[in-house]
DNA sequence: CGTTTTCTTGACAGGGATCAACACTAGTGG
DNA sequence: CCACTAGTGTTGATCCCTGTCAAGAAAACG
């Protein structure tokens, strides 16, 4: 729950308490191995949950057998709306890497939204803010070539983790296989290898061992099309240009 | 208003009290010629809206110039999720035809909600329906060929506009410009022109004056791997196979 | 009716898909 | 601890779907 707390605080100022009403939601725990899925498409969901720990993402599999990835799931996000469990899932959800989850109560997510303002601001907020990134990865995979597809990826991947504090600003796990990659881009896993390799050697990236290293933000960032602001972040994490002496270190 | 809580009526077993609660909600009616910008990206959001009449869409220009819909905006169709305003949009919107539209109050929306657990069940189940659709619009640009591209968006506005009582099942109409459904689907308006003549010619469809129809609803839906279940739709209006002598028309 | 959109067509180019090996890595079990 | 296997990454060759450019036809519209 610490992170999706640490998340809603780039949407509300939540206080000690909100923050323990929270906590208090949250329900049993599980581990899920890597590969293993979570929801299957067409199942009845008996609740929601937040990730506490590695990657999981939703997808949809077509009839043809091609597969897309929706979006990926980074430590502190929600599965679903807070709002409704849906009667059926329209996706499915895997874990990517072995995942730590914790189920969360509906009704004490509501009556936590009920009794705080700042919570249910914040909670409407990571709403809002996921939508933003679905209709985002729209853009991305209808608009963009692929270096600029894969760019903007990595991009979105980092601020989001740095929002939670597992990123520095320019270091961050990657843990999704090309395929993956690819099925998350539209593109094919021989593209995505490709188009990663001239990431890598004009510089701007490093990926190696599932760990990303970006060399040079600004102008990954503005090749790749990507500006920040859908994530509707209030605090300055993101700067086009990348200053490596602000203060954020503090402040996470 | 009318028409959203017609489209509300597949999500709950709204009462007539609770459709005349909603109605009181609604705001100043305003209308919007053709191609006018109605919220601007960047721009704060003052309220949120329900189209009335006339077809509006959501997009977003990169730097580059280019340009993605996002979503088409139909009659009864919400501008955003009915619980917040952000503090500012991510993406514009645009009347594709002249439209009208009706402003909410949120307070109101949210104390409708607050008063029938119908009502709440209905707009969050509107919510699902909406992201549901933003998702299938990710596999649709990510992993579809340009005519599957097209006969899906086809299926899904046919039976989207079905819900609200403006598709016979097989008839509507359809005022995007090839250009404009070039950038909802991800692909080059001389594509667009190509793949709608060929699905023209293998009989499925016809497209004449903004306005479809669909010769094999079965056929299309098929061929475009369009699979209706992400819609949420309680009553029977999509089936897979076609029946014309199904009994919708008394419940519309 | 002239003017602007929108639609069509043709020719051509290219980004990305596909197919097919091969190398590497990491985990598994003997 | 090594051999084995499955998963992942890399490359090369080839094809084709879709984009781009350009220009003419047809509607739509004031």
């Amino acid at each position: 729950m610490h992170l999706l707390a640490r998340k809603l605080r780039h949407g509300a100022n939540l206080t000690i308490k909100d923050e323990e009403t929270l906590a208090r939601a949250r329900g049993a725990v599980r581990r899920v191995p890597a590969r293993a899925d979570i929801v299957l498409e067409g199942a009845q969901a008996r609740s929601l949950f937040v990730v506490l720990e590695g990657w999981a993402y939703a997808y949809k599999v077509l009839e043809n057998g091609k597969r897309q990835i929706l979006s990926f799931l980074l430590p502190g996000d929600l599965s679903e709306p807070f709002g409704v469990l849906p009667e059926f899932s329209s996706h499915s959800i895997a874990a990517l890497t072995a995942v730590k989850l914790a189920e969360l109560s509906l009704p004490d997510l509501q009556a936590a939204a009920r009794s705080s303002p700042r919570i249910q601001r914040a909670l409407w907020w990571d709403l809002l803010v996921a939508g933003a990134i679905d209709r985002e990865r729209i853009v991305n995979v209808g608009r963009r070539s692929a270096t600029e597809r894969l760019g903007h990826l990595l991009c979105e991947v980092n601020l989001r983790l740095r929002m939670v504090g597992l990123s520095d600003g320019l270091v961050c796990d990657f843990p999704p296989p090309q395929v993956d990659v690819a099925d998350a881009c539209g593109l094919s896993t021989v593209h995505v290898n490709r188009s990663l390799q001239q990431l890598k050697s004009s510089g701007l990236i490093s990926l190696l061992h599932r760990r990303l290293t970006i060399h040079d933000l600004g102008k990954l960032q503005a090749s790749s099309l990507f500006d920040p602001t859908y994530l509707h972040i209030r605090d300055d994490l993101s700067g086009r240009a990348f200053d490596p002496g602000n203060s954020m270190q503090e402040r996470l």
